[in-house]
DNA sequence: GTTCCGCATGAATCGATAG
DNA sequence: ACTATCGATTCATGCGGAA
């Protein structure tokens, strides 16, 4: 029996379709990442313009092309903003051009964030979901749905548990949803297979930082396409959620970020603690094996 | 005070871009409608081919685009299928060419099909959700909010009893401009606004048409874009799932099937019973007034 | 130790105002 | 006219202190 080796961590500070090339060939099993949306955080990346977002994205998404596994998955979360009272298009443009440079568009999941930012306005409710877009090289990937699976009971009660409060007394005074019904079928079997909706809220308020999405996202994403001794990559590291889920679960893992600050804090938390340091200057390359 | 006249319900049997022909521009306020799949359905509408579904869908929705009042809203059940392994991308292409006949695409709303039972294949689990996208004629148009607001959960009640003093601040700062008008809003605060994720069961035992769209669906959007006494149309009626809601809601519908059988049944239900009837022939318009 | 309750805070969006 | 900034709006969640 094979042991997987200690799971190894690679930090890269730069720009990420920079930073890239960096990487071989076909060496990755799976890519989690959740890059900056148009307009969103100015502060941190400078902020894409909703009209050139397309272009930024495209070299990157060639570059990870290039390193993915022919059997690997890239899932990529993104949203559309709202501009000038339309949803702006980029999203469906990018889709279209990522298969012009040969990703297949395997599947869209859907994550459903049951604590989204609230607000009211006169033609809009608030936006409570997100796309993950999942991408591949060819038709056959690795894909462990056993590892997923759910116990029934746990799956029916967890389901409830997921609805929250809220959601239980919406549906009660809704008309003729039936679910309570399905869910005592449920009961009879053994394991399930999950849908492609995620049920998850944003961690907002967590100690020191507030991460982008919850670490149950990745870690199931994980869980579906890779094993243990795999590598897992975030191009857009951000407070480092995908690589600490993907340590915690036996994956090597490569995080990019273009702040140090993210880098340094992620060398910290997931390198120097135990003591397998090589720390080298900013802008260099920071790995612990 | 003015009443609503009775719900009128026409009905026209044949193709949809054709009949819509025979109606006046600016007339409608609502479109809902669940047009046939690409390559679903085969047997009973013919079965258009993913690749040309754009091209076949085009000249209906330049249709509707006419007959749309300028404060109405068209909203669009869809969901692309698998081919070849990838979602295909007319879905995608679909908004991208509609904004160019003048469509703005205002949002896209999640239907989350809740008992969807659980499923795979070996590459992908059960699809458990669809799109349904709002398509406005431009940015103001009617929105009836508080028709679709919903409880709180329980967790609120204990909130209301004791306003926090974060609220209480934040109503103060408020009152200077109009005397503290919208401190009723929060004593009252029993009922949320909802957000852009519909979670419906799905109607599955219904007659012949394989559709489930259940009833909750079009009467959640019927509530929210109209009022009584308006008129909503579904060029793809099936088993009249959006005319017998709009009916019993007390707004005009016309509805549009290229199936007799369809127009037929709708026919005896919504019109006949009540001895209302117009009965023309076959190809013909049957009204109810 | 549980349970309860107050509290801060988010991948937001709109309309008005200012340059 | 067109962009940049600002104030107002709003609710689910997890944390931590209190009962």
């Amino acid at each position: 029996m094979k042991y997987p080796s200690q799971p190894r961590i690679t930090l890269l500070h730069g720009d990420a379709a920079t930073e890239l090339k960096s990487l071989s060939d076909n060496s990755i099993d799976l890519i989690v990442t959740s890059p900056p949306y148009a307009d969103q955080r100015k502060h941190i990346y400078g902020g894409i313009s909703p009209d050139l977002y397309v272009e930024w994205f495209l070299p990157l998404s060639a570059e990870l092309l290039r390193v993915l596994k022919p059997t690997g998955t890239f899932i990529l979360n993104i949203k559309e903003r709202v501009v000038n009272g339309e949803r702006h298009t980029y999203v469906l443009e990018l889709i279209l051009e990522m298969r012009k440079q040969g990703w297949l568009w395997t599947e869209e999941f859907m994550w459903h964030k049951k604590n989204c930012y609230p607000g009211k306005w006169p033609n809009r409710f608030r936006d409570s979901w997100e796309r993950l877009l999942q991408f591949n090289k060819q038709r056959k990937f690795n894909m462990y749905q056993e590892a997923v699976m759910v116990e029934m009971g746990d799956w029916a009660k967890s389901r409830l548990r997921n609805l929250s409060d809220t959601d239980k007394v919406r549906d009660e005074s809704r008309v003729g949803s039936g679910f309570g019904k399905k869910i005592a079928n449920w009961l009879t079997r053994d394991k399930a297979f999950p849908t492609n909706v995620l049920h998850m809220a944003t961690e907002c308020s967590n100690r020191d930082h507030s991460a982008a999405f919850p670490e149950a996202l990745p870690e199931w994403f994980i869980k579906l396409f890779t094993e243990p001794g795999d590598t897992v990559l975030d191009p857009f590291m951000g407070s480092a959620t995908t690589l600490r889920v993907a340590k915690r679960m036996q994956r090597h893992a490569i995080g990019i970020d273009i702040q140090e600050a993210y880098v340094s804090r992620a060398y910290e938390e997931l390198v120097e603690q135990e003591r397998q340091l090589v720390l080298l200057q900013k802008r260099e390359k920071y790995v612990a094996s």
